[in-house]
Parts: structure tokens; sequence; C-alpha cells
DNA sequence: ACTTTAACGTTAAACATTTGACAGAGCTTG
DNA sequence: CAAGCTCTGTCAAATGTTTAACGTTAAAGT
């Protein structure tokens, strides 16, 4: 089969799931100088089967080498390629609590490509404050400059009674897709995408695990 | 069938991911004074259909009432019931970087339960320091702390070089269960659940998905 | 009391994901 | 230069998840 048609195709969302880690994984081992990686190596180090591990990188316009494996250049480029995230994303951040202001302040994602333009804040208290390098803004700027940097991500870490209203304004100011750190359920259309980090779900996701093995 | 029964097997963990969430919903309306809610409601809440949402709450002890839907103060006791989160789970928190700091200071999941009991850096230059009302320790006091305080759960917000190393003395510490904040994958044995929060990976995957929908 | 109705709980079919198995490709070695 | 080996890519079976459909229950109205 030919692997341009492969790519148009849509690509099951458990695979689009595992393939950040792949990246990760490709961009860690490629650091390390290691050149090529096969399906098995790399399913030990995530936790999977290299069953999985190929029929997951089947997906991207990328082939392996009998014998030796995947060129971890190689990898890392045709998986950010497939992601979207082979150039720099721009990004702003609602809400400068103390989860915002650490987001700002962490330069992984800048130096993944996710560009933080400006940081912003409804509550007058905060607006005009300095973090890190940024100054808070209102949300009166918020339409302005999506508009001006091509925004294409909003970030949302506030309270989470005010998630929906905020979610609500960044879609009018036409950001295309929301990061929800919140712990509200966001509406949007269908053309919005919405992530959500579930940090809380995650830690009582792992309160089951837990005690389910404990017995 | 007896309900008994049912919360001795082994719930999807499909299903365990999700109530987390209705977890939060069914708080959510029981503060606002909502007494009952249908399936339907929480599935257009959350996202669901009411048939999903159905399924998933037969696997908690507690019955819906025809006619009426599920009572909120019964649903969001049996679901941290389900979870084991009915009670007060002691954590601790390894790494006292940006996001480290950010998640000792929020004070929402001591709300909801998880309690942090220490904040630890293995970084001279931030042990001593004060975060919140914590003092940062040494990684040296880990296993006594743990031991003393029956911690449950520890979260690393360590850089992702040092990941595996912390996790391994946390788990020879005796900690139950990881929340890992950095972008490594851990290896634990199978007693010591991890779950991952993948921030990097959330905004990935949204890159993604911004991408294949702008078509 | 009887009918209507709005909900749940359960079943089974549809759909999605994961896994094992194996043919084929291309290094490597003698 | 052929044999052997190790790895990929793909198929199909097994497993897991989601959904629609429907029988059942209990409240509400007539």
């Amino acid at each position: 089969m030919n692997t341009e048609d492969m790519t148009r195709l849509k690509i099951p969302v458990a695979v689009v799931r595992r393939m950040p880690k792949y990246l990760t994984q490709a961009q860690y081992l490629r650091q390390e100088g290691v050149q090529w990686v096969s399906s098995l190596s790399l399913a030990e180090a995530l936790g999977l089967t290299s069953s999985t591990v190929r029929q997951d990188l089947s997906h991207i316009d990328f082939q392996g080498v009998s014998k030796r494996g995947y060129s971890t250049v190689g990898l890392e480029a045709a998986l950010a390629r497939t992601l979207g995230v082979d150039h720099d994303i721009t990004c702003i951040l609602v809400g400068a609590g103390n989860l915002g202001r650490a987001l700002a302040l962490h330069e992984g994602f800048g130096r993944q490509g996710f560009k933080i333009v400006g940081v912003f804040d409804s509550s007058p208290a905060v607006v005009g404050k300095k973090v890190g390098h940024f100054i808070v803004r209102p949300m009166a700027d918020l339409v302005a400059v999506v508009a001006q940097q091509k925004v294409e991500i909003g970030i949302l870490s506030v309270p989470h009674e005010a998630a929906q209203a905020v979610a609500d304004q960044l879609i009018l100011s036409r950001v295309r897709g929301l990061l929800n750190l919140t712990t509200a359920h966001l509406r949007t259309p269908a053309a919005v995408p919405v992530v959500d980090t579930r940090v809380l779900s995650s830690l009582r996701e792992l309160a089951y695990s837990v005690r389910s093995r404990q017995v």
C-alpha cells in the first residue's frame, strides 16, 4: 500500500494518543546518540507490545528497515510532521493563578515548539503584574492578540466556575483548539477540539488503582 | 444480579477513567442544590451518550430510580467509595520546581482529599526553602516520612532525566502509586500503578486535532 | 384503579483496539 | 553469493468498548 495514501487516512485516536510518547522517546534516543531503535525496544521502554508499536508506526509516512528497526532521526521527524509539531505553534494562557504561572514559567513547552505569546487574567488585581517576562493582560485584549499573533491554542487554567465562559470567549476570538487544565467539561463546536489534562481525575484514577491492588 | 457482586468484579479501565468526571459533576450539581440527575443530562454535560452513562454507573454499588434518575448525593458518595476517595489520601511531592510548587500551593487537591504531607527536592539550593507552609526536605528523609505518615501516593515533578531514579526511590520507600508529571515513561513493579498526566502529550495531541480539522 | 410516561438496567450488536502469527526484506557472515 | 537471522509490515483473530434497543419500574395524572 502507498504510504502517501496511508497518512491521509484518519489515524485512530488510540494511536494518536501514543504518538507523543513515541516522539518523546525518539527525541530522547536521538539526543543520546542512538541511531536505530527496534519496535521491541520501543515497546519495552513504553510498556507496550512490539506488535502495537509496528501497527502504530505504520500510520506515519515513514518506513522502518529490516534487521535494523527505525532510524531515530527519521522517526522523530516523521512523528513531528504527522502530529503537526514540526513548526512552532502559538499559544495563549488564560488564568494566571499558581498553575497558570507555573506553565508560563516552564520552558519545556517552548523548547517543544509551543510558544506562549500572552498571559491573560480577568482579575484587575493580577492584570499588569509580571509573570516571568510576560505582563498579564486583561481579557479585553484577547481578540486582538489572537488575531495579530495568529494564536492557535488557548490554555485554560482558570477556576472551574469560570471555565466555560472563558472557553466561549476564546472560541469567539477564533482560537483553534483548547487545552483544558480545569476540572470542568467544556462544550465547544466540533471545529474546536479540546484536550483535558485531568490532573485531579488522574489522582482519583490512581486512588482506585492503588486500592484495587492492595487486596 | 446482586450489586454486591458487581462491585467486586473488575471495572473496565475505560469506565474507571470516566468515573472521576462523573464524580466532579455529581459534586458540582449537589453543591448547586440539584437533587436528581438523569443519565441523559449527565451525558450531555460530559459529552457522552446516555447509554454509556447508564452502563458505566451500573458498575458502582448504587441504584438509579425510575422516572427520576440518580440522586446526586447518593451518586457522589457511591462514586467516591468506588474510587477510594471517600477518605483522605496522603501524598508527597518530589521536585519543587515551578510545576511542583504550583501543585503544592494549589488547594483544590487538598479539598478533594489528597493531602500533601511533604515536599522533597534533591537540590541543596532548594532544600530548606519554604513552599507555602511546607519546608522543602532532602531526599534522604523520604523513607522516614513515607513510613511515619503512611504516604500512599508520590507525585513526581522532577526533570525527566531524573524521573526513573526518583521513581525507584519512591518505590523503595514503599509508596503505593505514582502520579507522573514528567514526560518520562516510568517502569514500576505491577503492584505500583502509575498514572501519567501527559501535559506535553496533550498539547501534541491537540496540535494534531487542530491540524487535521482545518482541511 | 388504570394509563401514560420518563426514566433505569440489561442485552446483544456494532465498532474499535490490541495481539499473535507469519511472509518477506535486507543485513551479515562464512 | 547463498544461508541464516532479525527485523518490519500486515493480516486476522481475540479482546475491549460503545451504542441502540427494549423490557421493566415507579411516579403522575385522569
